[in-house]
DNA sequence: TCTGGGGTCCTTACTCTA
DNA sequence: TCTGTAGAGTAAGGACCC
């Protein structure tokens, strides 16, 4: 007893949400990106596994994916479509507990600490329900926190089923390599190599005071807790967003000021729409500018009280834009609101 | 040559105020 | 009042996540 979390992840979820649609897709190599177009820019969301077989991986470019595999089917994001997806497969897993905590689109965790039953049968029941609704599998991890679920759910997907216990982790855990550390990404990565650190075992074996010394106090203090399974942080079964952005990357970079002034224009609109559909209003807004280097800068501006007047976001956000040489040609626009604050709903 | 979009969180620097 | 500093708020950038 005791592993009472779960991650439940589901497989290749875009690409299976589209052969679902498309039954004549099974079995090809299918590659969901941008708008589909792989000449086009943009990136891939998701693989399927036979794309996976030429290389195409997640956050590619598409024109890379084309390049490697010129036979694959590419589609767009649809993302109302998988959000439908989504909610189906969350109103499943509420069934079993509230204590679920949603992650993204394709993921969440689960507390069944309180559910009678072994935690193994519980995870079966989850994935036969999810496929029974929808056609679709997942890979779920089984352990006492959410880190350790989390990379269970990992290891042996697709449609996968792991569970891992406190003995475990020597032989599970420290083998991988330190990038399937949560929280260690492609710069950490090549950081640890530096300092001759491959495996997740490599670092539990460094000692708390040599990994805050090499990585600071925080991150150190995370890896070396991290890499020994320790983890306690709860599941969030509510929470209100920090912040709300548009962003959007011309075909063709450009340095007319117009355009761009026009692109930031149009784009606050969209963020002001989804803050008054939500019911908030914004106390910050950031205007971003990434040029053709891929340099990017950004600019903030506080207004003295939160405000959902369009007139007075579109002053603070060109104020901001002012603030930014435009020297070079830029490549994507961005504009985000934040120090969100919560419209009380009205009697009716 | 390429590198999306929508988020969160952390670090560092700076400014203002108690 | 002078001086130093702690803490809050703001700004900017960067790493990471799906």
């Amino acid at each position: 007893m005791g592993e009472g979390i779960l991650h439940i992840d589901m497989d290749a979820f875009f690409a299976a949400v589209e052969e679902l649609r498309r039954p004549g897709l099974k079995g090809k190599p299918v590659v969901i990106g941008g708008s589909g177009d792989p000449t086009k820019r943009g990136v891939v969301s998701t693989a399927s596994y036979e794309a996976r077989k030429y290389g195409v991986r997640s956050a590619m470019p598409l024109r890379t994916a084309l390049k490697l595999c010129p036979n694959c089917v590419f589609l767009p994001v649809d993302y109302e479509e998988y959000s439908r997806v989504s909610r189906i497969i969350k109103t499943i897993l509420l069934e079993f507990t509230p204590l679920m905590e949603d992650v993204g689109i394709d993921e969440a965790y689960l507390d069944i600490s309180d559910l009678a039953g072994s935690e193994e049968d519980i995870a079966r029941e989850i994935k036969k329900r999810i496929f029974e609704k929808t056609g679709l599998s997942c890979s779920i991890g089984i352990s006492r926190n959410k880190l350790l679920a989390k990379i269970g759910s990992d290891l042996e997907k697709p449609n996968g089923l792991t569970i891992i216990g406190e003995e475990d982790i020597p032989r599970l855990i420290w083998p991988l390599p330190a990038r399937k550390l949560p929280g260690v990404g492609p710069k950490m990565e090549m950081h640890l190599r530096e300092h001759g650190i491959q495996t997740i075992g490599e670092i539990a074996a460094k000692g708390l005071t040599e990994l805050q010394e090499l990585f600071g106090s925080a991150y150190g203090h995370y890896l070396y807790e991290a890499s020994r399974g320790i983890h306690e942080s709860p599941i969030i079964t509510s929470w209100e967003p920090k912040s709300m952005s548009r962003e959007e990357t011309y075909e063709v970079d450009t340095n007319d000021w117009q355009k761009i002034a026009r692109t930031l224009a149009s784009l606050l609109k969209e963020v002001l729409a989804s803050m008054k559909e939500e019911g908030y209003r914004a106390k910050t807004v950031t205007v971003k500018i990434r040029f053709e280097d891929f340099k990017t800068l950004t600019r903030a501006k506080t207004l003295p009280e939160e405000t959902d007047d369009l007139d007075t976001l579109r002053r603070a956000a060109f104020e901001c834009f002012s603030r930014i040489e435009i020297k070079k040609r830029v490549r994507l626009v961005g504009v985000r609101v934040s120090s969100l604050q919560k419209i009380l709903e009205e009697g009716p």
